[in-house]
DNA sequence: TTACCGAGTTGGAACGATCCAAAACTAGCT
DNA sequence: AGCTAGTTTTGGATCGTTCCAACTCGGTAA
């Protein structure tokens, strides 16, 4: 356990009421502003607060309360723009209502993501947002978490959960549909021989998306080819390294669907030292709509999540619940949209 | 104020104390590993514990000790890639040393900024991190914060500071030195005409690159036009936005130093919609040293900040700061280096 | 005179931990 | 049994707030 002593003592609200003579009590309905203290007396009071340079102890009052003004924010990983993005949401709404942000960073690490999660627990977060990290176990977080603060899942599921039934809020992206949109897209634009490149299966969001993908495919009578499918991190560096690996069949793909952003991006990458360039010589689409996709040269096409509104959402979901513990369980599922750009391109003739 | 009333009671130290028949305070030894309890007790008792879920609430422990074990960290953009690296990186030392991060972003505004310092402060954290917003005065700063907790300015200085002379510590890049690097480098390619492109020249870092610069350019006997000198608020958008002024003047530049990567990023895309093929037709460097850098077409020569481990860097510093709160201010300069990539190609003969 | 009112104000007990001085054991030795 | 020294354990005060029942006080109705 850590410790700071700060240097000066703090200003509390003992000192303000010795200073104008008034009781603790009513120091602490003129903060509440409470209607019951006399405009004078108020007065005199606020005065003071401002002289003392006084500084509410949030701390002491939720203790005394029973109730909380911050919520934990825990993410696989602050590094992706996408996830950087969905924090700036959170945090911007959470301070409109109030509360703060707690946050911890997980490393796609399910063993972090424990111990993160118990070590916020202990600062008695009202609630908690969890974009968990690849293998983490539904028995495991609810062992650790309870019924101490209402979780909301973001983006993914857990290992082993059925899930509908757990006790927890759901704000997912429509994985599926948004990826059956770019198969389409790139079918409509001449493809047949499309892969599914990047993510692991392991990882919910990839399994849906592979679904999507397989769908569409199917819906036009396609052949998906077992070395159609390239897994890798979800990671730019990852996804440049397994570029060849789509090149290994006789008959290799013209377009690939990617499972996100980063990882179209770092295959953009890999196909430029292949001599290959995307947009031209090959096609590709992402997901996330995340800032670099529009900037990236060719500008990619990918399913935009709007990631920031998917934050302000997932703390308003979360505050809501806060409102009504009670309600049944929520399970939201954010719409993506198509955005159509030049990595799209038709196949070479 | 907000407020949430959990479902469950939650268990304390009282209820652990009753349910194996010991006193609270020698619970409260065990969970803080005391040696002065008998081992046969201690088993007992975390038995007990175990038994019935408690979690340490480190809030009220926090208000006995008057310790805190938080540190707040508030960033101007965490859509920045930058400073999200460097969020990671905080967050990482942070937690690693039993800390756990308050988030707060200000999105550029000074304004915001205040009122988000004040609602951190009344969580009582033991020190703040903080990456100024632009305009972001010193007096109102310090007026906010006082002394109430130790504060580390990060990457900006605040407007109407004496750098040195005020009481918090600064972690700061080498801007002036690494804007000389880029600079001269652009000259040894051959380049003459060398421009200096984004930032607003209110911000301190944009002032210290753009000494840097000026810095190179005179002592190769290179004359700077106003014109050369193209404002713009540090984003990729605006960037792209503001391309076509750099080729007002009757002798246009043939490359430019930017302000930092998202700059230089976006004046890539201005670029290109005027025909001009960044890394051929043009040369540029940017500032940072973010991931994207690396990745982009042409991939970017830049002054690499290595913003993950600043963030490392920055929570140590507020870390030992904590140990020794009367020590004088540290100043430190954080060195970057020049990674040459194609960005910053040769003129065209 | 007493009773009662509404508007303001207040002392003391919480909240869940820690600290500290003192009490309760245990064992060893006269 | 009494005394000492060492090891464990404990009650009560405390941190800075909120809650609550009770109090004061001038005015007014019975």
């Amino acid at each position: 356990m850590s410790s700071y002593t700060p240097i000066g003592r703090k200003v509390t609200l003992n000192d303000i009421a010795a200073g104008c003579g008034v009781s603790r009590a009513t120091v602490s309905l003129v903060l509440r502003g409470s209607p019951l203290v006399n405009k004078h007396t108020r007065a005199r009071v606020e005065e003071e607060l401002r002289r003392q340079g006084y500084v509410y102890n949030r701390a002491a009052a939720n203790l005394r309360r029973r109730t909380s003004s911050s919520i934990a924010l825990v993410l696989n990983d602050l590094a992706n723009p996408f996830f950087a993005e969905f924090a700036a949401g959170v945090d911007e709404s959470l301070a409109a209502a109030g509360f703060v942000t707690l946050l911890g960073c997980t490393g796609e690490s399910a063993a972090r993501e424990l111990a993160v999660l118990g070590s916020l627990l202990e600062h008695g977060p009202a609630g908690i947002i969890l974009s968990p990290a690849e293998h983490s176990r539904a028995p495991d977080v609810l062992a650790a978490v309870g019924r101490r603060a209402p979780l909301l899942l973001f983006n993914r599921e857990l290992d082993g959960a059925v899930a509908e039934a757990e006790p927890w809020d759901r704000l997912m992206l429509d994985n599926q549909h948004g990826a059956r949109l770019a198969t389409e897209h790139l079918i409509e634009r001449g493809h047949r021989r499309i892969a599914f490149f990047g993510g692991h299966h392991d990882s919910s969001s990839c399994r849906q998306r592979h679904a999507g993908y397989l769908e569409a495919m199917r819906a036009a009578g396609l052949r998906t080819e077992p070395h159609g499918r390239v897994e890798c991190a979800p990671t730019r560096l990852d996804a440049a390294h397994h570029a060849p690996a789509l090149f290994t069949g006789a008959l290799p793909p013209t377009a690939a669907v990617c499972y996100n952003d980063a990882v179209a991006l770092g295959l953009m990458l890999g196909l430029r030292r292949r001599g290959l360039e995307p947009g031209r010589d090959f096609a590709l689409t992402g997901f996330d709509g995340i800032a670099e996709a529009a900037l990236g040269t060719p500008p990619l096409t990918t399913l935009s999540a709007a990631p920031r509104e998917r934050g302000r959402q997932a703390a308003e979901l979360v505050l809501q619940r806060l409102q009504q513990p009670r309600a049944a369980g929520r399970q939201v599922l954010a719409p993506v949209e198509l955005v159509v750009r030049e990595s799209s391109c038709p196949p070479i003739a």
